[in-house]
DNA sequence: GATTTATAATTGCAAATGCATATTATTATG
DNA sequence: CATAATAATATGCATTTGCAATTATAAATC
């Protein structure tokens, strides 16, 4: 038996809906917002280093694993892969990525942050430290770190890739 | 003097920087790889419906709030309010709005879910359902209860409207 | 080792997106 | 009560996006 904090009137459903659960207690629907936001603030920001979203997620993650093919570099940055070749097309025209042959496939194409990358990336970090701590404003460490123990599993679980 | 479970080697920086944090340790990144895996998912049994993500989300908010001005469901389905226009435009023409004018203010238009919306958005909830139970997988349910009370904390936070 | 199958990256193209602006209606001000 | 400032929605337009197909290389199978 699994106890909840107020007894329903019926037992579970075999499918609950949308309106029974109701948006303010829906996960995806509270991520999507509060990341929606997220991005949306950040856009402004981005905006004026000449940075869109996509390319501010492959510098975001080449600054913490650099080097990576353009493939794997799509699934860390959440960006589909016709959309990032794109991107880098424009970062590396731009001085902020290199595009280096794997020397072991000839297939793959290794990403490198430059040091313009990094200044760039650099230059719009305050505003992602600042949109972070507002969002976690009044939220104890504690409780953030539940939170962040929870997000972990959720992506072990839903992830299509082992990274 | 606040305390935290493993003593660092160092005092706080000024700003730490994403390579120190890591990204398996920043919120917002986590959030923005699970949504992105959670709305690819969703949008290969959306495009069999002829739905879009906006298309989608507005239907979803509309199937828990109905009658809402147009300037308020693109806040509640996180979409720009132009490209919600249009999407309008087509479930719409899809029969799975309408667009009603709203009595007491000529500028407003109310848009109400049809039963051939709710038709639509049933057949894609078992999907929505289906990832929503995958992502918490093996995730007890107080341990869900304590994450959704961190998003609405965190919704609070950096939400610009009072909805 | 030739042929099939799978993988990495790019590109053509139609559709979707976001910004700035236009349009219409409302509210506030002088 | 006329006029200016604000608000809600729609639209023009340039850019971005995602899907599908293409190209090039590697791995698997016969």
């Amino acid at each position: 038996m699994n106890e909840t904090s107020k007894p329903e009137t019926e037992k579970s459903e075999p499918l609950q809906r949308l309106g029974e659960i109701g948006l303010s207690n829906f996960a995806p629907y509270l991520m999507n917002r509060i990341m929606g936001r997220y991005n949306a603030d950040l856009r402004q920001e981005m905006t004026g280093l000449g940075l869109t979203t996509p390319k501010m997620r492959a510098l975001a993650v080449l600054s913490v694993i650099d080097a990576l093919p353009i493939s794997e570099l799509a699934v860390y940055a959440v960006v589909e892969q016709s959309t990032l070749s794109r991107s880098l097309d424009q970062l590396a025209s731009d001085g902020m990525v290199r595009r280096d042959p794997d020397p072991n496939d000839s297939r793959v194409t290794r990403i490198g942050i430059t040091d313009a990358g990094r200044a760039t990336l650099d230059q719009l970090w305050p505003s992602m430290a600042q949109s972070y701590a507002q969002m976690f404003k009044d939220i104890p460490a504690e409780e953030r770190q539940a939170f962040v123990t929870t997000l972990q599993k959720m992506l072990k679980n839903i992830r299509k890739h082992d990274f």
